[in-house]
DNA sequence: ATGTCATGTAACCGGACGAATTACGAAAGG
DNA sequence: CCTTTCGTAATTCGTCCGGTTACATGACAT
């Protein structure tokens, strides 16, 4: 599993989580992620101690949300997975001697930092619950044949 | 010389290149940033083959801009240096069976495809000369006394 | 109690990626 | 024609990171 593909396989474990009522174990997970258990423990340990998850031993156990999809945001996985770096590039020298150096960093600073704060923000707007009203709307148009209590005529 | 630390580096040097009037050998710039001058080559090549700098070979030869810094935005050079991925992280798959996955890949869409415009449109207002005039800028205030033509009084 | 299922982590292995290097060719001067 | 410098393909080498192994801990079932 590439690193960069973290925040979007977790969200998609997570939903499922919250859809489902039996905990997910890491090899339940592994499976769906085309992963190895251990690494998925890797993962969720930081989505664990952000308090969003907890795990339980032993017969029965596995992974559960512990609290409702609508109090945790895009942002919220995002830093749990740790800080990564948001953008593919950065600057090389963070404080140079040389004076063109120092303009080229505050120049890109600048941008970088707009472009960041713009986008943390956006994610911090973004629920999980969201996305699930999104899986909704989408599964009622999807599949509108399957078993539905009362066909609508 | 690591890959994501390319776009800054080479603006430092398309800098240094506008400022003097010898063309830069692969070997000089190599020096300048730590590298070697066949991966000097390889990069400059983008630059090249989109009309920012050409090398002359031979003896005095090297690489010069071929354009005025006015003429040359961020976005030229990060465009030459090959559309490298601009967020560390993206979709894990771009079109899933998983109707969830489906709307985590939407609403993540959504996000970068809002970030990346924002930032690439900040990208092509910034121009070589803008930088340039802030280095002017910071050389005039941080060295103010080394070879004045006459010190003020 | 004890066996089994599960997480928790440290330690190690190995493949993949990408920069550095090597090698060789072509062009431009002196 | 020899040196300098770019142009580029091919190869080597280091590093990073996910995968794997190993072992400990805890929880439940019987």
């Amino acid at each position: 599993m590439r690193q960069d593909t973290r925040l979007s396989r977790l969200l998609h474990v997570l939903l499922h989580m919250a859809e489902t009522e039996a905990p997910l174990t890491s090899e339940h997970i592994a499976g769906m992620l085309g992963s190895n258990p251990v690494v998925v423990r890797r993962i969720m340990a930081g989505l664990r101690d952000a308090g969003y998850v907890a795990a339980e031993r032993g017969h029965g156990g596995g992974w559960r949300l512990t609290r409702p999809t609508a109090e945790i945001t895009l942002l919220d996985v995002f830093r749990s997975l740790g800080e990564a770096e948001l953008f593919a590039f950065g600057l090389s020298d963070p404080s140079p001697r040389c004076l063109v150096e120092q303009s080229v960093n505050d120049t890109m600073r600048e941008a970088i930092g707009t472009a960041r704060d713009a986008l943390l923000s956006r994610f911090a707007e973004i629920r999980l619950s969201d996305i699930q009203a999104d899986f909704n709307a989408r599964r009622a148009t999807h599949a509108p044949t399957l078993k539905l209590p009362h066909a609508p005529d």
